[in-house]
DNA sequence: GATATTAAAGAGTCTTGAAGTCTATTATTG
DNA sequence: CAATAATAGACTTCAAGACTCTTTAATATC
């Protein structure tokens, strides 16, 4: 049980396109360069978060992708939500009704740590960067 | 990201041991039966559950699995490390020092999960089904 | 309009880990 | 000793993660 690397790839990319804040779009092969990581792997991540209106993509020269109008209340959870999926992290096969101690259990820890990173913006981290 | 099925097997297996509150030892058999999967494969669960002392095994004729004293201050978070282990649920392959936002912010959210599964017993459950 | 630039899409590969099987071996009871 | 039951280890299967490669579509600049 783990974060997929590539939900590491897009917190790390939004946090990149954040702290560069010019409205200028940042080609992916600078985003990929500085991860790491191979500039198509992370444009097939990338898409995912364009589809979701969290990022804007242009083509073309001088294209590349930057953040939309409202970045700002974009939170930690709204990003991993749209790599991991929003499914549960517990499942069981079975459905033995609402009375279902197991699941309830389960299902509210893990409302616990949503319901902080709910809280988190990737915005709090900037200004978290300028006041230390 | 989701948890695997052994620790869904662990958890039941934990409250199914804990409901039939007779000191005789289960056979994995049974175990197995009411969750629809292998007895060895659940044995193989069962050991690491052992190994932690969480549980006793019994070997022979008559023998089983069964809890442990103090077995009612047993925790979900006791379980699934147990069976998950107790790596953080984000790693990344840097160490980009203390300072790192990101990190920061996942391991805070990872925390208030695990600290709500430290809270819930096995036993907890047993008291909400006689008082329900 | 041609060309260079850049994102999007899709097929295909490689590796890893989960999930489970099978077959011994060891321990215990009676 | 014979039956029962856990433990151990090797092995198999399958699915998903983590990519790569190639083609296509969009756009800006000359
Ligand atoms: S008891 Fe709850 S968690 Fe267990 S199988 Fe039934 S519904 Fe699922
Ligand atoms: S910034 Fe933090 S999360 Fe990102 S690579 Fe560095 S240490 Fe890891």
């Amino acid at each position: 049980m783990k974060y997929s690397k590539a939900t590491n790839y897009a917190l790390h990319t939004m946090l990149h396109l954040a702290l560069s804040n010019s409205n200028k779009p940042i080609g992916v092969q600078i985003l990929a360069q500085q991860q790491k990581v191979s500039p198509t792997y992370l444009s097939k991540i990338l898409t995912k978060l364009v589809k979701e209106g969290m990022v804007a993509s242009a083509s073309g020269a001088n294209g590349g992708y930057s953040l939309t109008k409202g970045w700002e209340s974009i939170s930690f959870l709204d990003i991993i939500y749209t790599i991991e999926g929003k499914s549960s992290l517990f499942d069981c096969d079975f459905d033995h009704g609402s009375h279902c101690p197991i699941q309830k259990v389960m299902l509210r820890s893990e409302e616990k740590m949503e319901e902080e990173l709910r809280k988190q913006t990737i915005a709090d981290l900037i200004l978290d960067r300028t006041t230390t």
